[in-house]
DNA sequence: TTTCGGGTGTTACCTCTGTAACACCTTTTT
DNA sequence: AAAAAGGTGTTACAGAGGTAACACCCGAAA
């Protein structure tokens, strides 16, 4: 995204005060649920999770974005502009804080700038719809299968690499870290899969 | 949206084959779950549904959008554009298609249409995040607050009138009718409410 | 080295909710 | 008016998964 930015103009908005650098802490949040969006930002650097935290204090991550990414884009130009969920900062992180109406500006003026502000967007609700659709009311053992499945066919390897922690994965799929335990041990017991505390491995490839 | 198109270069596009003009029938398929979406259309008339549907034939109802209201433009600019769930025609329904090349020619020479489908595609990006809020993972309990509190607020009345069936309703939560209807159930012999097959009324505000 | 924090694995218990089957009612079609 | 189609309410049953409690392991800090 920062690379369709037009350099000159960034500086001079950086002046202006159209555009602003801020940085968060650790596990620091940057925006609550309901709190009113302003500005669309840009990672510099760090480690963003978008996640719904229930009033039980239960955990659903929805999505990560890291560098180049941009937070808050399917919202600033709604009517109804309020991050529906919490939005943290899961790695020291800095981000470009970017006007409303100079961004539009932009875009009327840069056609490729705009290009990509669409694809953007476009992926990211993307994200939504697939965390609708593969982890939505369905069983802990269909969402693990989603999942491996999905890391099967990106790590190219029935041995898979867990790149995260299984509290994370149950995080992930909305679920208590004990109940995908024990899933992933009834799956086990059947033998379809055998697995450590960082890799799962597929024994029945059609599951 | 439609108002935003110019008229004359709409009739153009229409003769050049860029906009084109399909009408479905009631209950047909637009689009099927992983088909490729090539057009962004817009709604003339009629409604359309934009439903999970999963191997056992479990429906959960996402969005629902209605005349002048658009369909695919969460996707048309992505990477990876391929419908994520079935968009149905609940009642007989006529879209103009637009291909997404002209769209985007029409956004660079025409900001007021480039503002609208920003704002529209955000609003809809927010229904998505709204569900995962509002219905995902949740008690079917917590679901009918949401709902009732959500309801009550726009209705401005603790007496709510459900304009859609019950059925309906339960799909939307993504749970079995007589799920919900036994929750209800429970609900009203607790003293939280009162109900009729048209209407609900919160008893205790608080619930 | 010891200590401590955090991830991991396991299990008994119990609640929630999907399933299936039925009766009843309303709306639409014939 | 009769028949067909579809929504509504209810309940016994069974399975999935949340809760809580515990033991174990590893890596970082002291």
């Amino acid at each position: 995204m920062l690379k369709s930015l037009p350099r000159e103009s960034t500086k001079n908005y950086l002046q202006t005060g159209k555009f602003s650098i801020v940085s968060y802490g650790k596990n620091s949040i940057i925006h609550f649920a309901d709190e009113r969006c302003h500005d669309l930002e840009i990672i510099l650097s760090g480690k963003v999770i978008v996640e719904r935290i229930d009033e039980a204090g239960n955990l659903l991550t929805v999505a990560e974005f890291y560098e180049d990414d941009i937070v808050g884009g399917n919202l600033i130009f709604s009517q109804n502009p309020y991050y529906p969920m919490t939005v943290t900062a899961r790695l020291p992180t800095t981000i470009l804080k970017v006007d409303k109406e100079t961004l539009f500006k932009l875009f009327c003026q840069n056609p490729p700038l705009l290009r990509t502000y669409l694809e953007i967007v476009a992926d990211h609700a993307l994200i939504l719809g697939d965390k609708i659709k593969h982890y939505v009311n369905k069983t802990i053992r269909e969402s693990i299968i989603s999942f491996l499945k999905y890391e099967s066919k990106k790590q190219n390897s029935r041995h898979i690499e867990l790149n995260i922690t299984k509290k994370a994965l149950a995080e992930k799929m909305g679920v208590q870290r004990t109940s995908l335990s024990r899933e992933l041990a009834k799956m086990r017991n059947e033998g379809l899969i055998s697995y450590d505390a960082r890799s799962i491995k597929i024994l029945k490839p059609d599951l």
